[in-house]
DNA sequence: GCCAGAATAGCACGATCGGTCGTATCATGG
DNA sequence: CCATGATACGACCGATCGTGCTATTCTGGC
């Protein structure tokens, strides 16, 4: 691996860290060189433009929750074990991370873009929208694993549980509530229970 | 009223719907003069600095949102009828309007502001803690009326409910989702329904 | 209809924005 | 160990940012 390589890991890092803390936009050429000690154009030779940095930027982190959310999930067992599994590392990749001080960056880009229209707004659409997809896809297996009863709607449960995890950002990042991650629990229970199969 | 105050709410209001699409921060006096045809100095010379313009953007839109949401809720009468204004009132609140085309001011600020402490940002959170408080009683409101079940706790229904809404606006404004608000509907009769004396 | 004070415009400022260019330095394969 | 391409730098561009200062225009009370 080319020192170039390296160095542009290095740059898209912090983007990361800044742009989660002050947005997308909010994220500066001269700033982010001042943080990594690099001067403006050295930085800028890595990249064609800043949109091209922001998209590296959105690309990273869109592949890092795959990683991080999606990938563990897909090994746990269909059904409530892989719908457990998403929730708590979803709930886990949105708490202050050193590498995202600033809280999820893709919620963060998703109020910000939601009026932008280009590209940096579809890939980040497309990103959410395979999500959501999936998200349906697991609670689908939770009722052909027999957990859920059959009339439980897939794509209101995934929005359900999106829902959830957008209200748990918001109270724990805006509010700084500490109940924020018990409620956030509590509620996904309650929806785990409203599909069960009654016993 | 003099004819200075009718000029600083026409730039308030024009304000609002430039910073509904782009942010408190996106929001530049340079757009906003030229938005209403004014000069930029004889603009700013209505505010102190750009913050206090911004601070008057967000106090105006907390004060709207209390007429359009809070007020036509509390005139019902307390329970089930009381919240279902509250959560139809809502969801017609973070519509496009022609007053605030880039969707509910309040939930980008959340987003924007959540890292960036300062005056803005206190402002915010005290209008959303104030809120949520008015729902958490709103939710009490259906124990004593007799419609909830009286362990149902007030702070996670009040949670549940802001989810949803949160959810509903995700769904509409990025992904463009036509289900949005059938689902935010289906999401709010579960709730209610999870809280309800069981018949 | 005049005149004080409010309202607006003109102009300039230092800073920073994204971006370009020519040059120097570095790393590395032959 | 040297040549060469990759990498980084400093200087600079025009535009725009927020914010002052001053002059002009407008407006409402006498």
């Amino acid at each position: 691996m080319g020192k170039g390589t390296v160095t542009r890991e290095r740059i898209i890092g912090r983007a990361v860290e800044l742009a989660s803390v002050d947005g997308l936009n909010g994220l500066t050429l001269g700033r982010l060189a001042e943080g990594i000690g690099m001067s403006k154009s050295g930085l800028f030779a890595h990249f064609r433009s800043k949109e091209e940095l922001q998209r590296s930027v959105l690309e990273t982190t869109i592949t890092s929750f795959r990683r991080f959310v999606y990938e563990p999930g897909a090994a746990e067992p269909r059904g409530e074990p892989r719908l457990r599994s998403i929730f708590e590392r979803w709930l886990a990749w949105q708490q202050e991370r050193e590498e995202m001080p600033g809280g999820c960056l893709l919620m963060q880009a998703s109020t910000e873009l939601d009026d932008q229209p280009g590209p940096l707004r579809d890939l980040l659409v497309k990103a959410q929208r395979d999500w959501r997809d999936t998200l349906i896809a697991f609670a689908r297996g939770g009722i052909t694993a027999g957990h859920f009863r059959a009339e439980v709607d897939p794509a209101l449960f995934a929005f359900q549980l999106e829902a959830i995890i957008l209200g748990a950002g918001h109270d724990r990042r805006l509010l700084r509530d500490p109940l924020a991650l018990s409620h956030a629990r509590a509620a996904f229970e309650a929806l785990l229970a409203s599909a069960r199969t009654t016993t």
